[in-house]
RNA sequence: GUUCCGUUGGUGUAAUGGUUAGCACGUUUGACUUUCUAUCAAGAGAUGGGGGUUCGAUUCCCCUACGGAAUACCA
């Protein structure tokens, strides 16, 4: 029998959750669901100093946002639980005493200050950035260049100490990665890593190996900047006796910033005025709310189809995915390797090509507040022939009311520049015949309202283009927008009448 | 500095040891005697550079450039 997938996102608590760990979030997510595995959510909540309140829910609510359910996670538990690291302590303990038993692991006593030390002097020698490796354990305060005797005096007296995985000096690690096939790394590159800290709580080394074990995870898919320390990972499945059951790890490429290069920050988010949370975040310190995309106006479907499609692609010409079809199509192999610029103008169109597929009882509910906070009248059915009238044409919900609100007020200001070139008397001749005739018409209709016009057009001898934009303009006061007819019919017969008597009194027409 | 990873139009990407290098966003132009933010049509626009291997390389190999990540008692 084939093993069961199992996947996890473990985000650590530190503040809102960004963009790219939402992706990484919805790629586990549709790995889990392709292969009919489980997914996990973890916290990886082991710096307290770190923690920051709110953030866990933060997470929780962004998942939930855009339709990411998992299995097993700190509020449903699970067979392999808890899913808090914080709650997990005494797990890890253990571990970091086999560790040290076996010879794999020693203690170190090192202030601060002194690893300060040492890094500025192998700095200064251009020597390799590593502070505490192979070589220069030897001449650093720990278990292994004290005696026995000394290093249990310390640990006694309550000297604060960690435990560093002690590295092998000549050792090709090497692993294979689902996206980048086999990485390599000699051993002497990586670092005498702390695995557990002064505080007792482990360190992210650690904790990831030990869960992801224990949690029966199947494959590890997380963010690039992992990659380098991976072979470390290995090294620990290894030391743990684990090595047959390691995960297989797959390395996501990063979300780049729009332009130049480096990772996509928040800074850069700012800077071009585009959200990078899934939803509003507060900043805890200074208070400041920065807008999501759920508040920008990004639909959830939209936004998710936008970011399965930075860094993987179906291999077919097809671009509109609903999560159902995503998790269908999707495919570890599929990821590219280079990283991706953010281009929100991409994230807008998926917006536009959401908004127009959904029903106009979907999107009615939008327009509904826009009209409650505006303090105006509207029945259901204007709401609704509304909602499908703007839908073909905007991006965000928003713009239900701010391109359309002519809809449900009157004009209060006429777009000077139609009204200065198309405000004519033959057009407002053609207005009077036309508010007549509406007047005496029994069924009203955008179709009927066009034949109505035509035969206004007809009777005064001109082109229809030449009065359309005077027609707009009493309607509407503006210059474009949608159809004009359907337009009309929304607004109503009376009000309509209405509209074009108050204009053709208002504004003064063209000499000519 | 060191290690690892990457590099197709402005952006996201497809494809291939021989093609007019495909699609989408954006952009430009035109059309729509009702405009446009819509729609339709057309256009411009790419394999970083240098060496190999080969009859032939964007594709395979090497070098280089550029970019990124990591190098914490953070994850």
């Amino acid at each position: 029998m084939e093993k069961e997938v199992r996947v996890r996102f473990a985000p650590s608590p530190t503040g809102a959750l960004h963009i790219g760990g939402v992706r990484t979030a919805l790629y586990n997510y549709l790995f889990a669901r392709k292969n009919n595995g489980k997914m996990v959510l973890r916290i990886e909540d082991t710096d307290q100093t770190r923690f920051v309140k709110g953030a866990e829910e933060y997470i929780k609510n962004s998942l939930a946002w855009v339709g990411i359910e998992t299995d097993e996670n700190p509020d449903l538990g699970g067979p392999y639980g808890p899913y808090r690291q914080s709650e997990r302590k005494d797990i890890y303990q253990q571990y970091a005493e086999k560790l040290l038993q076996d010879g794999n692991a020693y203690y170190a006593f090192d202030t601060p200050e002194e690893l300060d030390a040492m890094r500025a002097k192998l700095k200064e020698a251009k020597v390799a950035a590593q502070t505490y490796n192979s070589i220069t354990r030897n001449t650093m305060k720990n278990s292994l260049t004290l005696s026995e005797e000394e290093v249990n005096k310390r640990i006694e007296s309550g000297e604060p100490y960690v435990i560093r995985l002690k590295v092998p000096k000549k050792e090709e690690v090497r692993l294979n990665d689902m996206v980048r096939g086999w990485v390599m790394v000699h051993s002497s590159a990586i670092d005498d890593k702390v695995i557990m800290k002064s505080d007792g709580m482990p360190t992210y080394h650690l904790a990831n190996v030990v869960d992801d074990y224990l949690m029966k995870i199947t494959h590890v898919i997380r963010g690039e900047e992992w990659l380098p320390s991976a072979p470390l990972h290995v090294l620990l499945y290894k030391f743990l006796g684990w090595e047959n059951s390691m995960p297989q790890f797959g390395h996501l490429p990063l979300l780049l910033k729009p332009e130049g290069s480096g990772k996509l920050s928040k800074r850069d988010a700012d800077k071009h005025g585009f959200p990078i949370f899934p939803m509003d975040w507060p900043d805890p310190e200074s208070g400041d709310v920065s807008t999501g995309f759920e508040k920008a106006g990004y639909l959830p479907d939209a936004f998710i189809n936008f970011l399965a499609l930075l860094g993987w692609n179906p291999g077919s010409e097809q671009e509109i995915f609903s999560l159902e079809e995503l998790a269908e199509a999707f495919s570890i192999e599929r990821i590219n390797k280079g990283g991706a610029k953010f281009d929100i103008e991409k994230a807008k169109w998926f917006n536009q090509q959401y908004i127009k597929q959904k029903s106009a009882e979907e999107l009615s509910g939008f327009l509904k507040q826009y009209i409650a906070n505006a303090s105006v009248s509207a029945s259901e059915s204007q709401i609704l022939k509304a909602c499908e009238l703007m839908k073909e044409r905007i991006t965000f919900p928003r713009e239900l009311w701010t391109s359309g609100s002519f809809l449900f007020q009157r004009p209060e200001t006429y777009d000077g520049k139609v009204m200065k070139k198309k405000w004519t008397g033959e057009a407002v001749a053609v207005l009077e015949d036309f508010a007549s005739s509406l007047l005496s018409m029994e069924e009203f209709t955008a179709e009927t309202i066009k034949n109505a016009l035509n035969q206004a057009v007809e009777k005064n001898e001109i082109g229809l283009g030449r009065v359309m934009p005077a027609v707009r303009l009493a309607i509407t006061g503006l210059g474009s927008g949608p159809d004009l007819m359907s337009t009309i019919e929304i607004i109503g017969k009376e009000e309509a009448i209405d509209r074009i008597n108050i204009a053709i009194e208002k504004l003064e027409v063209k000499q000519s």
